[in-house]
DNA sequence: TAAAAATACTCCATAGGTATTTTAT
DNA sequence: ATAAAATACCTATGGAGTATTTTTA
């Protein structure tokens, strides 16, 4: 059974004649009978019932009838979704982020996303890990990540977005909390809170490479998964931490960010699959290099 | 387009890979590719990523195969519904009934209908009278009518069902409660309620009928459209009734049934639209024929 | 270089056309 | 008697086959 079965049905069934469908679908009657008798005799049932005078529906073929428009009416909607998805109008896209970037970066990102691609749905992952944002990207569970420039980014695209200043969150009364700007040295010795992970965290990594290579000694005195949780450890006094910019537009009281001088930005950059042809990955991709050169 | 591009297309999805999905579909690969190019030309789009080494899925192509599928199984359903529609297994059937058999002919019938097509939707018309249950069949809203045999039934088929006794209903206490068997004569000059409805019901007509006929006086106090308005009305002491035995199932309180002697009975028909090609409605008939022989 | 898809061509099955017959009102 | 569907037969488009080339991992 074909399509084409379905479409003369309709026809015939709407017009109730055999002539005056074969005008509308542009052919002569006979192929049209012979078209309707093939799909009767392949559902080996009556469709019609007709006379010289009255072509009508039988029973089945009246719920046949609401059935093939149906079906005749979601290959056309299948089409028009393909054509949506292909053109990047709708879709699907994951986004993850690092903790840093969680509550400034992102939200006018999605803001900028949303805007641009009303159709698409967007889902946001925040505080995922830059080299869980890279797996996250190859096992498919993203499609962009909002990361930190991680050293091997085999088989992915990166777009550098932004260079972020490196601050130290300081319990207000602090003795270095009044400072205008500090240098690493300062740091050293005092107890100190820092991102859990290990070698997938960006920012532990970054920190505790700054004080090996100053041959500064660094005093963790916690590990933690969330920089929200971080920046309230801060304000409990129970030490200093090292984070980037962003992380300010989590305004905890009793914590005081100062910049920290001689030591170098962090970069942050988007990542997708090289070559990942989703449309709206790709039309995301544009915008973002678009706000990053502003 | 056709239903063979979307096969075409969902089997070579499913396999990812040109070649398994040619074998699969008893074809050779190169008009399979050929057809799914075809595909893509029409909607204008690509489905699928080719390399020597894999066959993937674009965004595009995925929602594609997701409503291809939806589509193939519509067909199929499609095919089945008309099936079970044209084989009498699943279907609607309307069903009309006098006022008279509505409270012990109808339930027994709904029961065996409902009992042999358990698939079948059946909606029931209770206490419609014998004319209008005519010109229901006609203007389709009912399929199958539980009448009176009324004088010209054209283009609609009889199958009687029963005969029935005519009998009085007679308030407890009244002379003529304590009687066995009564002659239409006794009723002459007692107040009588009657079924409203005029020409368009047979019991009116017939009640008349039967007491012009026998040159009797009729002294109609009330007339009433439902059956069970007419009983309670007869408990109430408003006057006597002539009703047929199925009537007794409405066992009101303080309402006696006496038989009348001297006058015929009145039959019950089944009726529906001559040729009606139905086939729910054919076996509803055949199981009705069946009933009525017993 | 090897596996797989694309291309080039050939063929025939069948969709669709024309002429005519059958059927029901 | 007539309108309309069915039948008979013919034509030719295009779906599918075979042989070969191109591509990429």
């Amino acid at each position: 059974m074909e399509l084409r079965h379905l479409r003369y049905f309709v026809t015939v069934a709407e017009e109730r004649h055999f002539g005056r469908a074969a005008a509308r679908l542009h052919m002569a009657q006979p192929p049209l009978s012979q078209q309707i008798r093939q799909l009767e005799g392949e559902l080996g049932l009556a469709l019609l019932t007709r006379t010289t005078r009255r072509v009508d529906l039988t029973p089945a073929g009246a719920a046949y009838f609401d059935r093939a428009r149906e079906i005749l009416a979601a290959v056309d909607a299948a089409g028009d979704e393909a054509d949506r998805i292909a053109s990047g109008r709708t879709g699907r896209l994951i986004v993850g982020c690092v903790g840093s970037a969680t509550y400034s970066v992102l939200p006018d990102m999605a803001r900028a996303l949303l805007a641009e691609l009303p159709d698409v749905e967007f889902g946001f992952r925040g505080e995922m890990l830059s080299g869980d944002q890279a797996a996250a990207l190859h096992d498919g569970s993203i499609d962009l990540g909002l990361m930190r420039r991680i050293p091997d980014p085999a088989g992915l695209e990166v777009i550098p977005l932004r260079e972020d200043r490196l601050l130290a969150a300081v319990p207000r009364g602090h003795r270095l909390a009044k400072r205008k700007r500090l240098r690493l040295a300062d740091l050293s010795g005092e107890p100190l809170v820092i991102h859990a992970g290990g070698g997938r965290s960006t920012m532990n990594t970054t920190v505790t490479a700054l004080f090996d290579e100053a041959g500064l000694e660094s005093k963790v005195v916690h590990q933690v998964a969330e920089t929200s949780t971080l920046v309230t450890f801060v304000a409990a006094g129970l030490g200093l931490a090292v984070v980037p910019e962003p992380t300010t537009a989590l305004a905890v009281p009793g914590v005081v960010y100062v910049p920290i001088s001689g030591v170098g930005g962090m970069e942050l950059v988007a990542t997708a699959r090289q070559e990942d042809p989703n449309p709206v990955l790709r039309r995301a991709v544009e915008l973002l290099t678009g706000l990053a050169e502003v």
